[in-house]
DNA sequence: CGGTATCCCTTGCGATACTG
DNA sequence: CAGTATCGCAAGGGATACCG
């Protein structure tokens, strides 16, 4: 059982559940679709199975997420949010938002994952620049995420997008300055930290589309 | 320094800073005015004086908050929150009413605090309800807290507002019910769980200008 | 009053090994 | 593949004592 503030308070109780290690960490990803167990593991480089299995069980009593059966044919269970765990999304986001304006380099430690980069592409969106049902696909080296514009928003994933895709954005690190507008698509795609496959029209949109600000009191180089 | 999680996201930079033990709550603390170290550690009961220095001192080092010379004449160091640290309140408020959602009732070691009453006053705030500039005041028992609605907002305090006073609500733990809707402020009158004094018309806006929906499955006397 | 310094105890975390 | 069992370690909780 997570541990208690004693306060009779919203954001006490969100914090007892919500403040316990990779616990959101855990929710980003399954605000991205259900998943398996091991899905979690690897998605969560370096969390201890215990600490999963635990946290787990703690969001599953406090009706964040619930296990499913397995999609069609899939044997084992699933992770997947619950109503009340889908009402963190948003916050998950604005979070994200929040801590990615201090955030201008990866420190020597840092890896991104699909999901990292599925929940990036979801914070940075912006309605309205993008008027059609588009999709997008990025690639940064082994790291795979897509979004699909919508007219009511946009809908992203981990991996590989079903059906046709409208843009390939194939990056790095150097994505995070796409989104912050401190690096240029044109200056990117003439130092080759980026190249691009599909619509030139879309992909001048997109760091309109997708942006997170970076805070200019960050020196480049410097992110914890 | 607290934990990293090795990714390159901003949300997991943010959960390693404000996943800290009573991080949010100092935090929320803050973001209704600067605080003295006693302030703090008397605003929230059973936090250890070790825990809240570490928590203070790593909050500074992420530029969420400083020490600031008091005001005027008092002696010691403030605590207050910097830009980068406001930036959060509207992420604490939605967090807040998150969590607030599925709490209705205190639970036995549950306690108010005047910051969790004037926190609460402000996740709960709809604009566009009251359109005068109004001063409320809640009193639930010794725990005094008070906002003032303005034309693009509201303004919330712990403690005894200056300037007049249009309302004073005298309330307790049915506060949760009146924000929820649950308990109409005609029949918390009748049954002694609220009293007012000033304005019975401002009084009867109250519970639709002040609004947290409580979640339908939370069924009384549970609350974690 | 605003903290820092210790001490002890308990809990949770992280790593590894192992089982259904 | 999906977890449980175990264990050493670091950190938090709580009390108390003490400095500026």
């Amino acid at each position: 059982m997570s541990k208690d503030y004693g306060q009779f308070c919203g954001l006490a109780k969100a914090a007892s559940v919500l403040g316990e290690r990779w616990a959101l960490l855990v929710l980003r990803d399954l605000s991205l679709g259900p998943r398996r167990f091991g899905d979690l593991q690897k998605g969560l480089p370096g969390i201890p199975t215990t600490v999963l299995t635990t946290r787990l069980r703690e969001l599953e009593e406090h009706g964040i997420i619930e296990r499913q059966a397995p999609p069609l044919g899939r044997r084992g269970l699933v992770y997947a949010m619950t109503d009340h765990g889908r009402d963190l999304t948003p916050i998950l986001d604005a979070l994200g938002r929040w801590g990615a304006r201090r955030m201008a380099d990866p420190g020597t430690h840092d890896v991104m994952t699909s999901s990292s980069l599925a929940g990036a592409l979801r914070s940075a969106y912006r309605p309205g620049v993008i008027p059609d049902e588009v999709t997008i696909r990025v690639a940064a080296g082994p790291v795979l995420a897509w979004a699909r514009t919508t007219p009511d928003g946009v809908a992203v994933g981990a991996g590989i997008p079903d059906g046709p895709i409208d843009l390939t954005i194939t990056t790095g690190p150097a994505m995070r300055h796409i989104l912050a507008g401190t690096l240029s698509p044109s200056e990117a795609l003439a130092t080759g930290a980026l190249a691009f496959d599909g619509s030139r029209e879309l992909f001048d949109l997109f760091p309109r589309a997708f942006h997170v600000p970076l805070d200019p009191t960050i020196i480049q180089g410097e992110s914890t």
